[in-house]
DNA sequence: GTCAGTGCAAACTTTTTGCAACTAC
DNA sequence: GTAGTTGCAAAAAGTTTGCACTGAC
């Protein structure tokens, strides 16, 4: 628990028992977007990881990203975020404390919430026969500014109506 | 706290506040959409919902779902979900109680925790400046018959491997 | 050498957009 | 009457699939 097990190393090593317990193959471009998915700070999508391939000089079929990254959610190497609308988000799993984040319902905006508190807590649920990878709270609302948005456009409103 | 503020009445109320604060019109696909989607208990899609319209033989083109589920989202109203990978699912808003899901990696089953000692930790969590209407805990891992198969799995290989 | 994995393109699904017709205000 | 809304169809965006080629075992 103490020592850091999501150094690239580490979920190398990681990845490779995962593939080798299922009988898949280790290529090349699976280690390739592993690495390129944790050197990435934050979430990505698809598109993303393979612009940064790219870059590297490393060419991957999106049929390719697609196949990898289901196998490192199976591998609870990455997570799978879900806020946007179309686009699947992507996170690495840099450790095992629960992540918080806050959604606003009106301009999607993200936020991280940092509260030891509210992750002690969501930390201590612990169900049986089911093998916990990560927990993730999102926490959804109303912004301030799309809050004062709002306000000043009913604001409006009602003067207009006034005239 | 101690009345509903979710029944059909009362979220026809708010429904009806929200589009007159923000100016927009009270048309009749929009109460049909919001009745629908408050009359199915668990989630739902956008093609669920237009199934249900069309059984009450309440014609709504795919574009007024879009933009009205969205609406219902924005008004805090509806939970927009985030698990399945190609279709979007939604939820009403029954309480204020914090939601949980058990998500399965690979097989994608949703099951809902039941918890109490977890609720209240999630919403113990108040942020200063964010008007929260709703906060959900995702809880990944790998459910006990994908465990299973996977160790079944693995036991194969290993026997081929010795063969 | 064999078969899983990759790449490419086509197919498919879901969501968005443009525009004419409609209707709430 | 006017502008916001709806419906339809077409387009766009994201994801999946089929098949020939490649490379890990």
């Amino acid at each position: 628990m103490s020592e850091n097990v999501y150094t690239q190393e580490a979920v190398a090593n990681r990845f490779r028992d995962f593939l080798a317990a299922n009988g898949l193959r280790q290529t090349k471009e699976r280690f390739a977007i592993l690495r390129a998915a944790y050197d990435i700070e934050g979430t990505f999508t698809i598109e993303d990881l393979q612009q940064i391939l790219l870059l590297q000089r490393f060419h991957v079929s999106t049929s390719t990203l697609y196949n990898t990254t289901l196998l490192l959610v199976q591998a609870n190497l990455l997570i799978r975020h879900p806020f946007s609308s179309s686009t699947t988000h992507f996170e690495r799993i840099t450790d095992n404390k629960p992540k918080s984040y806050q959604i606003c319902n009106i301009c999607h905006r993200i936020t991280h919430i940092k509260s030891k508190d509210l992750a002690a807590a969501v930390d201590s649920y612990h169900p049986r026969r089911f093998g916990v990878s990560h927990r993730i709270l999102y926490v959804y609302g109303t912004c301030p500014k799309c809050e004062s948005a709002m306000r000043k456009k009913l604001k409006q409103i009602k003067n207009s109506k006034h005239q």
